[in-house]
DNA sequence: TCTTATAGCGAACAGTGGTCGCTTTCAGTG
DNA sequence: CACTGAAAGCGACCACTGTTCGCTATAAGA
């Protein structure tokens, strides 16, 4: 980049993005914890202390990354959680559309998902904090169908919790018993049978 | 220990046993991660050194720990999986003593479980050969009250999971939604409605 | 042309997990 | 009772880590 010249917030952000996704194909080989800051700054192009002038820690890259994500992904939800549907419906395709985001970059995603458990208490915290957002959403639409009559009348934050937990194992499970799509809908089946009125 | 006699195998499991417990609080206080090998050395009243004698690295400490109490876990699991009683009742009962092991150490196991995601990969395989022990008893014990015919013909390995799953979610959850007896109950209701035939 | 702000950098730092060779101790052997 | 060999334990050392700091190079604005 230039010297001289000053960067706007908007530069920032956007050089930030550039400088993880030079990157990203050396987490993809290496994984996040094993690539040291140096080997980074190399992938980059940069010197190793500039690096802190974008993020202000190892840790924060990668909370970066899931920020960035989760936004992403929160906002694609609230626009299904907002159509004219059956909670029910709605939630199977915010599902879809969930295991589609972790598809999308998959390997990547996978990586880095299993790797964010390995970030210091206070940086899972933050990530935590945005995840909580899509949650909450989760929750909503659980509290809805238990006001239509669709579902019983469980403790939606638990469920909505249940839910994303139960995706993420049949994902990220490593004896896989199938296609993701396979798993997500015996999983789905599961749950949705587990709080429907029967 | 007394330094010219060599120790029996027996002996350094002792006393791998007693180290551990020697650090234990330390842990406790400051997280595993947080702890240095100098720290904990220093806790055991033990040369850095010395301790490579007893754990080949420092992961395997934390290994060392979760090994113990999944022996213990899965061979009251196995007691109960062959009293004379129905599927269902006994895991249940299993879920229960789950819930009790992790609550009798409590907080010591709710912090290092929380840790044991950040070893590194090698590490967290090694548990996982150990978890899965536990995990197919569970299936079993699935696979069981399909046959009997309580339960619907879902995928077992995957049920098993999700069961294990829900149980830690509804228990590590930082949003807790009551006691963790209340949580886990509402979280089986969910999980056997959806299994069981109806 | 000079000033000033700042992007970028290399060297240095404290602290990490891990290794190695030495010392100290004692059981067993002659 | 010496002597020897095995091994428990240790301190010094190592390579490497994430992070900090002061310097240099640069270009916009006065």
């Amino acid at each position: 980049m230039p010297k001289g010249i000053p960067l706007t917030e908007e530069e920032q952000a956007k050089r930030r993005h550039e400088i993880f996704h030079q990157v990203a194909n050396v987490f993809l080989k290496k994984g996040f914890q094993e690539t040291s800051m140096r080997e980074i700054a190399e992938a980059a192009g940069l010197g190793k202390s500039t690096l802190y002038d974008y993020f202000k820690n190892k840790d924060e890259i990668l909370v970066y990354f899931f920020e960035d994500q989760l936004n992403d992904m929160t906002e694609e939800a609230q626009k299904i959680a907002m159509q004219n549907l059956s909670a029910n419906a709605r939630l199977r395709q915010i599902t879809e559309k969930y295991l589609e985001s972790l598809q999308a970059n998959k390997s990547l995603f996978l990586k880095l998902m299993q790797e964010s458990q390995r970030l210091k208490l206070e940086s899972q915290k933050q990530v935590q904090a945005k995840r909580y957002g899509y949650q909450d959403l989760i929750r909503a639409l659980i509290d809805e169908g238990i006001r239509e009559g669709v579902f019983r009348n469980v403790n939606s934050l638990l469920a909505a919790r249940l839910l994303i937990g139960s995706i993420s194992s049949a994902v990220y499970g490593s004896r896989s018993t199938g296609s993701p799509q396979e798993m997500l809908q015996e999983t789905l089946d599961i749950f949705f049978k587990g709080i429907e009125i029967c």
